[in-house]
DNA sequence: AGCATATTTGCACAAATATGCAAGTATAAT
DNA sequence: ATTATACTTGCATATTTGTGCAAATATGCT
């Protein structure tokens, strides 16, 4: 239980925690449209395949959300709970919050 | 430049976004007096070895500081780093920061 | 010096991961 | 229906990464 949200967390910043991830992340955070792949894969110079692969793992992780626009799908970036998540790591890390052993 | 950045951030992610790393640091989280690596190996359980390579990434990262103390090391997370570093990412990613095109 | 404890390093290895290309699927435009 | 656009998926591959064991190093103890 405290190792799924462990294993949870640990994810999530894997997910983060990649070059061209992290970009595709930092490209969303600067438009307020969503963007589709096309677009995004041009931000870092990887193949089409790279960043759609990149995408779907960010989706996975809750990251991005997705929106099937004809034949375009657009990614949009989940601000809320990214901040949320890495706030309460934070919180956790510097708080050492509630056990107060010392 | 931006690309170092980005870069030093991702390692710091990477680092954190592993189970095993990040178990080490909750453990770290939870003591207020620094840890040896023997008593860390306990924590996840794994071969003495692991945990050293693993304390010796987050040290790489900045994420823990390490000291010396006869023959055992110490290891202290490095609390107010790394709440600061997931902070600013999570104001940026929530805020989109300054940079207002739409 | 000799032994015990604490930790790191070399080696081997399996599993995961990132990547590109080519082929496949889906949808829109003509 | 054919063609074009926007992806996704199936290989193949190279690299990285996590792991354990055994050996090496470092330091303290007797």
């Amino acid at each position: 239980m405290k190792e799924l949200e462990t294993q949870k967390i640990a994810d999530l910043l894997k997910a983060l925690g990649e070059f061209n991830r992290l970009s595709l992340v930092y490209e969303l955070c600067q438009c307020n449209t969503p963007q589709n792949a096309m677009c995004l894969c041009n931000c870092c110079s990887v193949d089409a395949s790279v960043a759609s692969r990149h995408l779907k793992v960010l989706k996975q992780e809750g990251i991005v959300t997705l929106e099937k626009n004809g034949r375009e799908r657009t990614y949009a970036l989940n601000r809320g709970y990214v901040a949320k998540s890495l706030r309460l790591l934070a919180d956790k890390i510097e708080n050492n919050n509630g056990d107060s052993d010392e």
